[in-house]
DNA sequence: ACATTAATTATGT
DNA sequence: ACATAATTAATGT
């Protein structure tokens, strides 16, 4: 398989990439700098996992480009899709939860290219770098804000209305538009859909090629196109 | 109202 | 040609 190439390139990472998102917005150039000197580049097939749920948290990540996936495995032995994560935002980052172990397991849904630091340094950038903890903090806030509002859902919504919502925070989060509509940026599967609304590839499967009917959707494999997404958040909402 | 099973077909390398 | 994804119907809880 593809194993390590890792590279060193703290040099070859353009400073300008980090400053515009929001943990590294208030830095200096210098400061940036810094932070990038300890900063180690990697690119990931996809499907590949960085690392695993319960694993020592020995380093903590930034995603620059791709998507990748925070999967968690049930005490039945179930793969839950808990939260899809674009280029942009801090992942892995244990510490900020106050855990020596990471809470879930993060696989790359697309390729994908990500920063990592040693866990040493996270409490030396919180306080050195100022606004690097009030906006990783805001982020970490609404994660557990989506998380909190999705486990009401599983517990309380019907199937149909849960992948329907599904599809809604997909289309919003990491959605692009398309002539037709707004469709989702990396390949997903009738599985992976029932992964994250704890439901069946089938069920997804029969529910999708319904909506397909009524020209909710467009489908092929491994994509989905949502073609009216006011349709769609009916279907959030139906009794 | 949904899962499970199984059989069949479609699609991408 | 093969593996993986998707569909569909039938049956079960």
């Amino acid at each position: 398989m593809n194993t390590n190439r890792r590279k060193r390139l703290s040099a070859r990472i353009d400073p300008s990439l980090l400053a515009h998102i929001p943990p590294f917005s208030k830095l200096s150039t210098e400061q940036i700098g810094e932070i990038l000197d300890h900063a180690v580049s990697r690119r990931y097939e996809p499907g590949v996992t960085i690392f695993e749920e319960g694993e020592y948290a020995d380093r903590f990540y930034m995603l620059l480009d791709g998507y990748i996936r925070v999967v968690r495995i049930s005490p039945q032995g179930e793969r839950v899709i808990a939260l899809h994560i674009p280029s942009g935002q801090l992942f892995g980052i244990a510490e900020a939860f106050g855990r020596d172990t990471y809470p879930a397991a993060a696989v790359t849904a697309t390729e994908a290219v990500a920063l990592s630091w040693a866990t040493e340094f996270w409490s030396e950038f919180v306080v050195k770098y100022d606004g690097f903890a009030t906006e990783t903090y805001k982020v970490v806030g609404h994660r557990l804000e989506e998380m909190g509002t999705r486990v009401l859902e599983l517990a309380t919504q019907q199937v149909e209305q849960r992948v329907a919502s599904a599809l809604s925070r997909l289309i919003n989060q990491v959605g692009h538009k398309v002539d037709r509509g707004i469709e989702i940026n990396f390949p997903i599967t009738r599985q992976d859909l029932s992964e994250i609304t704890g439901t069946t590839s089938h069920t997804v499967s029969r529910m999708l090629s319904a909506w397909e009917k009524q020209g909710i959707i467009a489908s092929k494999r491994k994509q989905i196109t949502v073609l009216d997404s006011a349709q769609l958040t009916l279907l959030c909402e139906a009794n």
